[in-house]
This record gives structure tokens, sequence and C-alpha cells, in this order.
DNA sequence: CTACGCTTTTGCAGCGCTGCAAAGCAAAGC
DNA sequence: GCTTTGCTTTGCAGCGCTGCAAAAGCGTAG
């Protein structure tokens, strides 16, 4: 590969020091027009651009974040991906991906050390497997914002939705159509499973509220939250003697996998059983019956993430942990209300 | 932040030379153990971590390779990202994310000058809107594979399914089993729409090959492939004075947006129009109805795309531009044939 | 005992940029 | 005329690492 233009050749061209030629790149002030303009002819006539590489190691920072999600063909994870891209570049920043499979040690690697050091400034991280004694474990000194599942212990920023006021108002919802027999799939009675626990708590207030208890076994865990795990958990609560007629999913992916079930066994949806999911990804607005829904309001959630984390990388003494709620929405379609306009 | 340990500060602890340390590190050969040993003793007990971005600078390479996309959100793109990820880190490379949103401006200046330079060594791209003046006008020292649409001019490598063979399957498919009035939906008739263009062919020689000649009216245009279009397009076939009984959509999405909008109409799948998709993305096995589908071989695409980039990367004269087919089967679900064993 | 060839270790320069502080310079003030 | 002031420009060191070539060690041969 031939030799790329330097700082020094452009200066060379300009007739002026390449630190003057760096003051006119990077915008600083105290240049007089004169010799912007021409700094700026000799750029274009040798098609510099500043090696960003070089460039940030004089910086000693890297200028990439990185964004640590458990499976990126989620599309909920996808979805926010997408967001933090677009929220990092507007603000000079780079993203690396970083996908950990869910494997509590890879993240739990992961934090410790950053994998890799100056390889980015920061970290989003959304884990899954992370339990407080790996968070305590951390690379202190790593500017990090958490989404989702576990709450701040002040050193970090943690930003999510209120799970528990959510999942109970999707539970209001199915209680609020009549429904008898409500069940909940992904629950995760352990550890990690923080926000699934929230989600549990949820319904069961919602219940609370109108005097009534949830039955036990029709609160069913699951491993992940994707759609085997929802078809296989909506099988075993249809083979109850007594199958429920509504179910709370803890994503809408266990949801179309929970509808796939129901369907494929000649009930209906919502007739039979009315399905609440949540994340509000784009299948569940296009499947069939599209998918009643709690919506978390993303590109806020990626957006602060983003604009917080760079407010600890770029501030010397690290602002106070914050505890961000995101707003959320119900969104009621036709999986607990049915078609709104039969043909 | 505190200072990071560098090369030289495990040197004067072990008594050696910072060069020294480096060929440890670095695993260079002749080092005698005795040596090796006292260094690697230093590393451990200082934490020293080498700093990548140093010496990638040294060495002038990233050690990062950038895909650039249209959509994240997009599973078909999430899904390869994930197989691209998971490949270049078994390299010692990472990936950076650059999505265009379809963009044809941000695809040309991004092929042109690699956007920042040196922030990677090479680019996997999956362009949507580029055409050959744009590929022309290309960066020529920049490490290329094309994934999809265009075919290689020499200069870097393509890899893609047969698109004209798959499509006469799919259509063949359809036509097996009776179908009357097949359309097609995604077609793009303009100077971007390669991949768009051989579907259609493979849809028309499928046809042609008993016989048959496709109804102009029913090959649809859509500017993206995505659920919205395909119920769009959907909306207007079922419009038509003699709708279809089958449709070949050029993705799973457009496959389910055309899904939704039949059932939405009252009409039942397959029975009233069989559907045939293209990608097979998780969706369409979980969907009702799950749907027929040409799968191409993703983790083959990404790993060739992976491997062929690095070689052209390492490579100081690179390699002949290589042309290569990844494998591709169709997959019979229930959108053609229906449920396999009714409840 | 010197010479030679081989392996191991070292020193230095430099990747391309920016931080810092000093130098240069023109206009203003005494 | 000479100093002061304030803006522009510059030079140099250094970010942490590796490439290169020379130096040092070391065993063997002459």
């Amino acid at each position: 590969m031939r030799r790329e233009v330097t700082l020094r050749d452009v200066a060379e061209l300009a007739g002026v020091s390449s630190r003057t030629v760096s003051n006119v790149v990077n915008g600083y002030a105290n240049v007089t027009e004169h010799t912007r303009e021409r700094v700026q002819r000799a750029v274009e006539q040798l098609g510099y651009r500043p090696n960003v590489l070089a460039r940030n190691l004089a910086q000693g920072r890297s200028g990439q974040i990185a964004l640590v999600v458990p499976y990126l063909d989620t599309p909920y994870f996808s979805e926010l991906l997408q967001s933090v891209i677009r929220a990092a570049r507007v603000r000079g920043y780079n993203v690396l991906i970083d996908q950990t499979d869910g494997d509590p040690e890879h993240e739990r690697a992961f934090i410790a050390h950053g994998s890799r050091r100056l390889l980015f400034d920061g970290v989003i991280f959304s884990p899954l497997g992370l339990d407080q004694q790996a968070l305590a474990d951390r690379d202190p000194t790593l500017p990090l914002v958490i989404l989702g599942e576990r709450s701040s212990d002040g050193g970090f920023d943690h930003i999510g939705i209120d799970d528990v006021a959510a999942s109970r108002e999707a539970t209001e919802h199915l209680l609020g159509l009549g429904r008898q027999r409500i069940a909940a799939i992904g629950d995760q009675p352990y550890a990690t499973g923080e926000a699934a626990q929230r989600r549990t708590q949820g319904f069961r207030e919602a219940h609370a509220a109108r005097g009534r208890t949830p039955r036990e076994e029709m609160i069913i865990s699951t491993p992940r939250f994707n759609r085997p795990d929802g078809a296989r958990a909506m099988a075993h609560l249809l083979d109850l003697p007594e199958p429920p007629d509504a179910v709370f999913c803890y994503s809408d992916l266990v949801a179309l996998g929970a509808i796939r079930t129901i369907v494929s066994r000649g009930l209906r949806v919502p007739e039979d059983v009315a399905v609440v999911g949540y994340d509000d990804i784009e299948d569940g607005r296009f499947s069939n019956p599209t998918i009643t829904t709690i919506s978390p309001d993303k590109e806020m959630i990626a957006t602060t993430a983003v604009e917080r984390l760079l407010l600890r990388i770029g501030s010397a003494t690290p602002p106070e942990g914050l505890e961000v709620r995101a707003p959320h929405r119900l969104i009621v379609r036709e999986s607990t209300t049915g078609r709104v306009s039969p043909p």
C-alpha cells in the first residue's frame, strides 16, 4: 500500500508547521483566515485524511465505545444497537460490538478488564448472567453504563424501564378483559434473573390489586426469552388440566413462540388465549395476530446511554451513578382484543 | 484515570529491555526459557496488557474490519453480522459496524475513501444502492469483499448465492403445487437492483421451463424488502380482478408482510394464496404459518467473506477477484404446503 | 588464543498525531 | 523609541509500541 499523506506533507506544501495544520484540521480558534485557507487548499490538493489511530494514541483515547449484548440476532438488541450506533456516530464515536452469547464467564471477563485495553473508552453493557459479585470485581476505572437487568451500585449508570409497573399494566390489561386464568412465561427465579423477577412481581401485584392470586403452576420459567422457549412453555401450559385463557410473555419473541403453539393446536388468539408481549419489536407489528406489548422507549434508552457514557468518559471525577427510568407504554393490538375491523 | 502499565515498566521490573518484553508478549522465537519466564512473571505481577492502539500505529494496521450493511434491524443482516463477528474474532480481528440506511451517497462515500482512514484494514460490504460507477470510483487500495448484489469486476471478491437458480427453484415449487397465477414481490427494475433482477429472471425461467409466461401485472416492484412493502404490494395484488393464488417474495420480511395482508382480508395461507420467502430468517420458522423459503448458507458466507478479506489485507499483491457461490436450498414449510399434522 | 557463526538481546528511530510552552509578531501604550 | 499585550505560529517531546540493524554472548573450530 502506498504511503499515506501525513500532516507533515500538508505542512510542507502549505509552508507552515505541522502543528498549524493540526490546528486547522481540528478547527481550533486563533488561526488567521489567510493561513486557514492555504492549509485547507493543501489538504484538499493532497487529499489528506487524519490518521485516527495516531490521533487517538496521542490523545490517550480510542474514540470507540463498546456495546456488549448477549445476542445480536434478537430483534430487541439489534434495534437497540442501531440506535446506539446512530447516537454514538453523531457524537464522533464508533461502536464496537461484543456478543457474549449470554455466557456469564464472557461477561465477567469483559467487565473485569475491558478485554483489550484502549480499544474502547467505555462500555454500554446489557448483561444477562452478571451477578453482584462480578459487578463488584469490575475494573473500577472503566466508564460503564448498564442497560436492563441490574440496578446501579453507584459506580455506574443504569438505564431501564420500570419493569414492575410495566408488567402490572400488562397484566391489568388482561384482567380488564375478564380473563380468568392468566399465565406468565419468562420467570427466572435465580440470582441473575432480576429483570424477570421484577416482571413476575408486577404480574403478582396486578392480581393482588384485584384481590386475586395468580396460580403458581401458571408462572413458567424459561432459560432465555426466545421463540423456542415461548413455544415450549406454552405447550406445557396447554397441557394443564385447566389451561390458561391469557398469557403474559416476558418478551415479544416468547409471545411469538407461544402464539405459534396455540395456533398449531387449532386454538385462536385472542379468543381462546389472549397474549401480551414485551419489547415492541417490529415483528410483533406484522405478525398474525399483531401483538399487544409493552413498548420501551428504545431511542431514548440508547441516546441516554451514549450521553451518560460519554459524560463519564469525559470527566476526571466520574459522576454519581444515575438510575434512569425510561418511559414505556402498553400498545394494544390484536393478540388481546382481536381484529379491529374484520373484512 | 491512573497511568497504565507499559512495556517499559515490565522491562524494568524484569531487568531486560523493553524490546525483549515485546518479543515475549508477542511470542516471538529466540527467547531463552529463562528470560521468558522472568518476563512472564513481571507481566503478571504488574497486570500488563498491551496497548492495542500503539501496537497498531507502529504496525500500520488497525486490527479491525468494517462491515457495512444497509439496515441492522433487518434479521438477515443481524444474523449475518453475528456470524461475521464470530469469524473475525477467531482470527484476532474486531468488527466495526456501519449502517448506511441504504443511502447510496453514504455507500459511495464509504467505498470511495473508507470513511476514516486506518480505522479498519478492510471492508465487507453489503450494498444496496451501489452502481457500477461508484464501484469504479472506489479507493483501489482498500481490501474489499462484497456480499450479495453486485458481481465482481476483478478488484474484489464477491460472495453470494445463485439468485437465478434459487428463484427458479422457489417458483418451480409453486408451479409444482399446481398454482395458476403466481405473483412476484420485490422486483427492482433499475440500475442498483441487480439481485432483485436476478430473482425476477429465475421467476421467469421457471415459468418458461413449463411453457408458461408470468403475468406482467403480477411482478410487483418494491423500494425495499421489508414488511410494510410486502404488505402494501400484497394489498395491491389482492385488488386485482384476478388475484394471485401464490406469491414468490424476495425476502422473508416481504413474505411476512404479504401474509399479514392476506390473513387480514380473511383469506388463508396456503389454501387461498401460497407464499414463498427468501433468506430463511428465524422469524419465518415461528410465524403463522411458518414460511417456505430459500435458505442461503449464511455461516459459510460470513466465514468466507472474513477469510477472503484477511487474505487480501495480508498480501501485498492482492489476489484476483474471486466469485464465490455459496450454497442454498429450498426449505418447504407451511406457507406452501399447509400444516403437516393438524391437531 | 583468535576467529567465526549462531542465537539472543538491545538501542534507537519512528508510526502520525497532539499537549505544552516558548517564540514571533503586530498593534497599542507609556 | 521601547515595552506591554494579545493573538498566531512553532518546536519539541512523547503517546506505547515495533522494525531494523547492530551488539553481545556463547559455543565450536582452526
